[in-house]
RNA sequence: GGCCUGUUCGUCUAUCGGUUAGGACGCGGCCCUCUCAAGGCCGAAAGAUGAGUUCGAUUCUCAUACGGGCUACCA
């Protein structure tokens, strides 16, 4: 043993898109590569070739990127032939036939494998395989009844194309991979893999099999489900940190009551053993909350550039507008909104002069006694010098006061008025930054057509 | 059908045989409050079932039920 050094790899198959459970896997072994200090690899599994396109596997590399699981070794770019890091490249499968091809010779040659039909067929043993998995425990697998007909195998089929079983086996092989870290889905296939191991005369790598994530009703999530596409959370205004935590949580827990870790504690505390054997449930819902978290702790530079993004994806272009005042528009905006997909429903109307408003909910606030008190406002909010949030709220008091009502009465038509929705920023704040103009603009358009 | 595997509140989980079975999301109530969130307080909510081992089982064993995976010349 040269080292003792942990390898671990992520060998995604481009399929033009990265399912969840597929980023849990990178993240699980990336986390225990860091945790060990050993080596993350990303191997690119592109044997079907009518398949596999490089905008397939753009997909996958952004995707890690954006959860921030480097590799230390792999391409560099979407491209087979392009550029890689690594001694054992290179780490496109499309580009390592030759490998395939020589230990299918050694094993046609030392009668460990034999010819059928034009392909080519594993000969496996009858007996019966115990897998030490690192999760799972002692798994005894015995032959399934087709398999006690035909133990053995194709590992290379009559086209000449080798299969996943060989081509896993030999790159973990020749990659020096220590431990294998990937979904439950695989544990039957693991026999295969250990004797492939044994044929080529070495020890096979550990195995740890993690639970697989299912849909919140327990069916297997599949392409179409919401949430199985990672580009999904993306394109949602999800933070990488909020995902990545609550996969940490799915199938792995830091035992301390605690929800919300950094990817640091994480890699600290993570280690095989403790991960859970059964599956876990997609909870949407508390992955929005956690995203709500770490939203809500974001510095405002970042919340603007994200925010900034949000909008513009939604056609709201804010560089038409002062940069104080789109600034200053999405500071009441921080903490209130859990997605920031959700900021163009929310702080939309900061940036339109058209503000679209429902008349069932207008002839609701502003009906034919209230009307009178927003005309009055109106007229105290015309009179204001400063126009400031504080003076604006003491404005509103006052006149709420004189007509001897609560600021309800007062507030809700104003905000309707003003943004169109019955929900929102602070309002005092959202009237100064909009400005008297506007402000005047918007309550005689809402008092005129109630 | 065969092989493998799993089962604590609706969901994610804590519990290294003895706990009023804890926390979180969600849900309900109250408080705070310019709306909505956030925050604070309170509440409802779980050991699949049946045996066995043991002074004592959520925890160990077995069976049953139910779930998930695999069973390709897919990966």
């Amino acid at each position: 043993m040269v080292s003792d050094m942990v390898r671990v790899r992520f060998a995604p198959s481009p399929t033009g898109y990265l399912h969840i459970g597929g980023a849990r896997t990178a993240l699980f072994n990336w986390l225990y590569a860091r945790h060990t200090g050993g080596k993350f690899i990303l191997r690119i599994e592109d044997t079907d070739a009518a398949r596999n396109t490089q905008a397939a596997v753009e997909v996958i590399l952004n995707g890690l990127r954006w959860l921030g699981l480097d590799w230390d070794e792999g391409p560099l770019t979407a491209d087979p032939a392009g550029p890689s890091r690594g001694e054992v490249g290179p780490y496109f499968q499309s580009q390592r036939g030759g490998n395939y091809e020589q230990r299918v010779e050694a094993l046609l040659s030392r009668g460990l494998a034999y010819r059928h039909e034009g392909a080519v067929k594993f000969k496996m043993q009858r007996e019966p395989i115990v897998i030490h998995d690192l999760v799972v425990g002692e798994v005894k697998r015995e032959l399934t009844d087709r398999e006690a007909e035909d133990p053995d195998f194709v590992i290379v089929r009559s086209d000449g194309q080798p299969v996943f079983h060989l081509v896993n086996v030999v790159d973990d092989l020749d990659m020096g991979i220590t431990h294998v870290i990937r979904g439950e889905d695989h544990l039957s296939n693991t026999a295969k893999h250990i004797a492939l191991f044994h044929a080529f005369g070495v020890q096979p790598p550990k195995y740890a099999h993690i639970p697989l994530i299912l849909n919140n009703d327990g069916s297997k999530m599949s392409k179409r489900d919401t949430g199985a596409s990672l580009t999904g959370y993306l394109d949602e205004g999800f933070m990488p940190e909020a995902v990545v935590n609550y996969l940490c949580l799915l199938g792995w827990s830091p035992k301390d009551n605690r929800e919300k870790l950094s990817i640091a504690e994480v890699v600290e505390r993570f280690d095989l053993p403790q991960i859970l054997r059964h599956n876990a449930r997609f909870d949407m819902t508390k992955l929005q909350w956690l995203n709500g978290e770490y939203l809500r702790e974001l510095p405002p530079e970042k919340f603007h550039a994200a925010a900034v993004h949000a909008l513009a994806r939604a056609g709201i272009d804010t560089n038409a507008w002062p940069l104080d005042y789109v600034r200053a528009a999405l500071n009441t905006c921080l903490g209130k909104v859990k997605l920031f997909s959700e900021l163009p429903a929310y702080a939309g109307f900061y940036f339109t002069d058209d503000v679209k408003l429902d008349p069932a909910a207008l002839a609701k606030d502003l009906s034919a006694e209230n009307k009178l008190r927003i005309q009055k406002l109106r007229d105290a909010f015309a009179e204001q010098e400063s126009f400031s949030a504080a003076a604006l709220e003491a404005a509103l008091k006052a006149v709420a006061a004189e007509c001897g009502v609560k600021a309800g009465p007062l507030v809700h038509p104003t905000r309707l008025a003003c943004t169109g929705n019955s929900a929102g920023p602070s309002l005092y704040h959202l009237l100064e930054i909009l400005g008297k103009d506007r402000v005047l603009v918007r309550m005689d358009r809402a008092l005129a057509s109630a």
